[in-house]
DNA sequence: AAGTCACTCAACCGCAGGACG
DNA sequence: GCGTCCTGCGGTTGAGTGACT
C-alpha cells in the first residue's frame, strides 16, 4: 500500500523550522483552525510538506504543549504504561497531559531506557536482566555456559560490557527478536521482582497501584508474577511454565526451570515442531478443547492470556481505559 | 584550542487505516 | 468495491550541542 508523496519533495524545505515559518503556521492556524494540512502550506505561504507543517504543529506548536522536562510522576507513568502496552507512545501519550508521542518516545529512547538498564531491568520486557538472560538460556538450550550471571552489574557483567538491553546482548545467539518477543509476556512480569535497588523509581504495586517505598527488593529467584488483587489473596501466574514446558516431554523432565543447571536441548524449531503436532493431535482427538483444556496446552495459553488481560483491566481501569485495544 | 565522542531531540520516512466520492 | 486523500503512528535519522581528551 503506502502513500503517494503528499507533495513535491524536491521543491519544499526540510530541516528545521524557523521562527518566521512558525509564525505563519501559528497565524494561520489562528484564523482558519487546523485541518487539511496538505493545503496549510499554500494558504500559509510556507514552502514545506503539508505533513511538516502537521508535525511541527502537533510536537511544537500547539499552544497545550508542556516543554519543560518530564517530572519524576510522569516517568513513572511513562515506565508503567510501557511496561503494560508497550511503544504504543500516542496512547502513552495520552495520559501525559502537554505531551507528545514524540516526546514520550524520545525521552524513553533517551533517558528512561538507559535508567531502566543501570538498574538491572531490561527495558523490553521490564524483568531483571539476569532472569531474561537466564530464561533465554533456557529457552535457546545455552544454560550450561556461563550461567553465573550476577544481579547486579560488576566488571564482569554483560550489563557492564555493553549498554544493551538484554534481547540485545542475545543478538549473538540464533534467536530471533520476535521469538523472544513471543516468548516474553512482558505484561504479566513483576518487576519487582528483583534483587537491585529500584529508587528513585516507583514500580507499580497490583494492590494499591503505586508503591512509593523508596527501595524495592525481593529475590529475583522467583519466575512467578504475583498479582494481588485488592479483594482477594494473590494469584500467581507462573509464566515460565509457558515458556519453558514442552508439551510433548513428559513433565518430570521438565520440572527444572529458572535457576536450575538443567535446559532442554531442543531448538526452538524442534519446540515449535513438538507444539503444532500436538496442537494437530489435540484437533483430532478433542473436539471440545475449551471443555478439557490442559493446563499447559496451547489453548490454554492463550486462554490464560485473555484471562490476565481481563484481571487487569479489571484491576486498574485508571490506567487502561483510554487504551485503545 | 581543536578534535572527537556521546547525547538529545526535532524532523523525516514509510506504512496503515479511515473517510469519502 | 475501488481509488484517492488525509491523518495517525512508530521507527529512524541527523543536526546541534555539550562533555571529554
Amino acid at each position: 500500500m503506502g502513500m503517494p508523496p503528499c507533495c513535491d519533495k524536491s521543491n519544499v524545505k526540510k530541516g528545521l523550522w524557523t521562527e518566521e515559518e512558525d509564525a505563519k503556521i501559528l497565524a494561520y492556524v489562528a484564523i482558519h483552525g487546523v485541518g487539511n494540512w496538505s493545503l496549510i502550506p499554500k494558504k500559509a505561504g510556507l514552502n514545506r510538506c503539508g505533513k511538516s507543517c502537521r508535525l511541527r504543529w502537533t510536537n511544537y506548536l500547539r499552544p497545550d504543549l508542556k516543554h519543560d522536562s518530564f517530572s519524576p510522576q510522569e516517568e513513572e507513568l511513562i515506565i508503567q504504561c510501557h511496561r503494560v502496552i508497550g511503544s504504543r507512545w500516542s496512547s502513552i501519550a495520552r495520559k501525559l497531559p502537554g505531551r507528545t508521542d514524540n516526546d514520550v518516545k524520545n525521552h524513553w529512547n533517551t533517558k528512561l531506557k538507559k535508567k531502566l538498564m543501570k538498574m538491572g531491568i531490561d527495558p523490553v520486557t521490564h524483568k531483571p536482566v539476569s532472569q531474561v538472560v537466564l530464561e533465554f538460556r533456557n529457552i535457546s538450550g545455552h544454560g550450561h555456559e556461563n550461567a553465573s550471571f550476577k544481579t547486579e552489574p560488576s566488571n564482569n557483567s554483560i550489563l557492564t560490557q555493553s549498554n544493551s538491553s538484554a534481547w540485545e546482548i542475545m543478538g549473538n545467539t540464533t534467536m530471533s527478536h520476535e521469538t523472544y518477543y513471543n516468548n516474553s509476556p512482558m505484561i504479566f512480569t513483576n518487576p519487582a521482582s528483583s534483587e537491585f535497588q529500584t529508587s528513585p523509581f516507583h514500580f507499580y504495586n497490583h494492590s494499591n497501584h503505586l508503591l512509593n517505598g523508596t527501595t524495592s527488593s525481593c529475590s529475583s529467584s522467583s519466575s512467578s508474577a504475583s498479582i494481588t488483587q485488592p479483594n482477594q489473596g494473590a494469584t500467581n501466574f507462573c509464566w515460565n511454565d509457558y515458556l519453558l514446558s514442552d508439551p510433548v516431554l513428559p513433565q518430570n523432565s521438565q520440572t527444572q526451570v529458572l535457576g536450575s543447571s538443567a535446559t532442554s536441548n531442543l531448538t526452538f524449531a524442534q519446540n515449535e515442531l513438538h507444539f503444532n503436532s500436538l496442537a494437530e493431535s489435540s484437533a483430532h482427538n478433542n473436539i471440545d478443547t475449551n471443555a478439557s483444556r490442559t493446563s499447559h496446552s496451547a489453548s490454554s495459553f492463550v486462554d490464560e492470556i485473555l484471562d490476565k488481560d481481563q484481571e487487569m483491566l479489571s484491576q486498574f481501569p485508571p490506567l487502561l481505559n483510554d487504551f485503545d485495544y
